[in-house]
Parts: C-alpha cells; sequence; structure tokens
DNA sequence: TATAAAACCACGTATTTACGTTATTGAGAC
DNA sequence: GTCTCAATAACGTAAATACGTGGTTTTATA
C-alpha cells in the first residue's frame, strides 16, 4: 500500500509540480498540498488525515515551516517531517531540528532524491546533503564545551555529582559511608581546584564545563 | 592536478581494494595506505607529507581512529577526515565528530559514494548517510534540553542568574539595590517554582533545563 | 625507601542559608 | 471594586556551609 504523503508549500508551480510527481510514484501518494500551515492544520484536524509523511517548506507565510513542524507534531504523533529548504538558512535549520524534523530536502535535489528522501525518513533516517550536514554539525558542536582539566580525583568528582544533583555534605557523607569530615575536605579540594567558594558555583562550573 | 588521499584501515583486503580503486579515479590519488594511525603519523612527520583528506577507520588497533583525528588535525591543520564506519556505533560517531571528523562513509558504500565523499569533505561537506545523520541529530538533541515552564517571574530569572553565577544573596541584593529579604524572598519564591530546597539545587536545575 | 598524593578524619567558628511567618504597595484581571 | 499576584521588606532561628588548622593511613611512584 503507498504511504500518504502531505506537502506544504506556498510556490504553486514548484506545489504542483511535486504534488503530480509524487502522485506518478509508485510508493507514495500526496492526496493533498497546502500552500500554508494553517490550512494544513485546519484540514487535519477537520478531515482525520493521518499522512506518513509531511514535505514542509521552510520559509512560510503565516506560520513558518520551522514553526509548524510543532504543531503537526503535537497532532499527528507519528508524522515524519521533511524541511524543504534552500541552501543558507542556518537558524531556520537549527531551529527546525529542535522542532523535530528528520529531514531536510535541498528545493532543487533531484527528483530521485525527493522520493529517496521520503524513504529513508520512513525508515528512521534523517536524509541532508553533506552541506547541510556540515551546518548542523558546526551548529551543535558550539553545545558541546570543550573541557579544561581540572585533575579531579575519582572520588572528588563522585562527590562532586552527588553536589550537582543536590545534595548536602551530609547526605554524601552518608551516601559514600563516609564521615561529613571527609566530604568536607573533599568539597574544599573541589572548591580550591575549580577556584570557587561556595556550592553553588561548583555546581555552575561543572555543568557549564561539563566536568562532573 | 590529483588530491592526495591517505588511507588508513587495517584490514588489508579492504585496505588495498581501497587503495586501488581510489589510485584509479580521475580526481585523486592514494599515495600511502596504513594499517594504523601510529604508522601514519610517523610517516607524515617523517616525510612531510600533505594529504588533503584522510580516510581513517574507526576501529583500529592501537590508537583508535576517534583518537587518531586529534593527532592529524594536530599535524596537519588543514586535513579533512573522513571516517570509515560500520552501522551502530554511535558512541565512536559522537566522538568522532567532537573531534573534528567531517564524514562518514560506511564501509559497505558503493565505490562511487566514496569519490562523492571525498569531493564533499573538499568543499566544506559533512557527508554521511541519512542513518548517521539521525543518529547524529538524536545525539545532539540531547544538549538541547527542552525547556519546562516553570513560570518564573522576570525578576526571579535575573535573580536565579545571579545565583547561577555564584552570588550570595547579600551580594545579589547590593547587586540589584534590593534589601537581602527580598532577595531572601525571591529565592524562596524560586525554589517553591523549581521545586528545589537549596541554591546547588536550583543552580544545577537552571543549567539543565536551560532556564536561566 | 623516601616522598608525594590521595583518602580519610576531627574541632571550632563566623557566616550563610533555608524557611516559618507577616506585611505593604502597585498593576492587571474580571 | 475587589482580588490575585508580583515585588518589596522584616524578624527570628535551626541548620548548613566555608574555611582555619590539625591529624592518620594507604597507595603509587620515583
Amino acid at each position: 500500500m503507498k504511504s500518504e504523503v502531505l506537502l506544504i508549500e506556498d510556490n504553486k508551480l514548484f506545489r504542483e509540480t511535486l504534488f503530480n510527481f509524487i502522485n506518478s510514484s509508485d510508493d507514495y501518494f500526496c492526496l493533498h498540498a497546502f500552500s500554508s500551515c494553517e490550512d494544513a492544520i485546519f484540514q487535519i484536524k477537520n478531515d482525520g488525515l493521518i499522512p506518513k509523511v509531511i514535505l514542509l517548506d521552510i520559509g512560510l507565510p503565516g506560520i513558518s515551516g520551522t514553526e509548524g513542524i510543532k504543531h503537526f507534531k503535537n497532532i499527528l504523533s507519528d508524522v515524519k517531517i521533511v524541511m524543504l529548504t534552500i541552501q543558507d538558512d542556518d537558524e531556520s535549520v537549527f531551529n527546525s531540528i529542535c522542532n523535530g524534523a528528520s529531514g531536510y530536502l535541498l528545493k532543487d535535489s533531484p527528483s530521485d532524491k525527493i522520493l529517496q528522501s521520503i524513504s529513508e525518513v520512513l525508515n528512521g533516517g534523517a536524509p541532508m546533503n553533506s552541506s547541510i550536514a556540515a551546518k548542523v554539525i558546526s551548529m551543535f558542536k558550539e553545545f558541546i564545551p570543550e573541557q579544561k582539566e581540572y585533575n579531579l580525583t575519582e572520588r572528588e568528582k563522585e562527590v562532586l555529582k552527588f553536589l550537582v544533583d543536590g545534595n548536602s555534605k551530609k547526605r554524601i557523607a552518608e551516601a559514600l559511608f563516609l564521615s561529613y569530615h571527609t566530604v568536607d575536605s573533599h568539597i574544599r579540594k573541589i572548591y580550591e581546584k575549580l577556584e570557587v567558594h561556595s556550592g553553588s558555583s561548583a555546581v555552575a562550573k561543572a555543568l557549564k564545563e561539563k566536568i562532573i
């Protein structure tokens, strides 16, 4: 049985071309093609459409593609979303990922790529070309701070974890079967090495710099 | 002029096959193929090889591919690295990205994909198949926790920021020209809303869930 | 085998925190 | 026009914290 694909694209020519192309394929059919998220959301809610895949233009008037993802994920929990994008809109690609899009298809992709992408998202993949992938990697890399080395010992890291989890010295001592004083002295060492003077600061540093 | 590609792969058959294949191509040549990072590093340092691209097996004895990236990036600042990988080693893929690899090539990729990947990394892309891309996205998504809504007021968020920066109530009061008691009462509200009972816990929650 | 480092423990104390309770003022909601 | 909530402020206290200063034992490692 063919899987239903839903298309949302404001450019009439592109929409109709893509619509016809998908319907001429062996594996997919496209019952509806909309020019806005609003229209699509309305129809999904009223007619109970349950598409497997949505091809969603990233730059739409009204509710943008990026925003639309959230709505569609909300009303169609299992739907896979492939963004239709042009090169060079990092911010949108990033936000689309955050909102739960699966794939990224350049609007000028050859038509076989389009069917291939649909098939790939249905198999749990995240199709995107290498240039978009490079952007994704570079954007996400900013979220992974490279950690400085504070030369914490294993024990100190262990205690620090407990601190991060909000435990008091007393509780840590109990959990590790140690005297309160020992925990206290470990924490002093931690403060010294991290150059802080309070538990909160230690926790902040541990989390910000991914020490733990 | 052909671009030099360096190959590091411990499986003899695969190494030689790939070596010959690349050398039969129009655009690239492979002067050297090594079976370990150690060998490659030694030769690069001694013979002054300056490859443009390194095809690097992820699972190598001795210095692993993942670790090797750091060495190669160190001695060859402009080199692009494409990892040769088998499916299902999330951890390695993730670490490779962190260490600066650009592309990911499945070992069973068709040979034209190999040349295409080399060309793509040389053009700044990050070639990878959709299944690896899906893994990359899901791994990185863990670094972007979606924030719950705790309904902190602007003032409370402001105070929380100061807490995260390691300030005591007294200092916060001074900084915001407030009475100690006011700050204290803001912090109580924050604790209540975040459901915590200490500054450390509030800081941890603020950072972990990107409230701030 | 010296010797450094880590892990363990203790006493004391000034300071800070967490939290119970109460209260005034102003802005926006209904 | 009342009512809720944010923001401000205060008093008190038990508990926890940060840190000075001391010590022992174990474990690498030079």
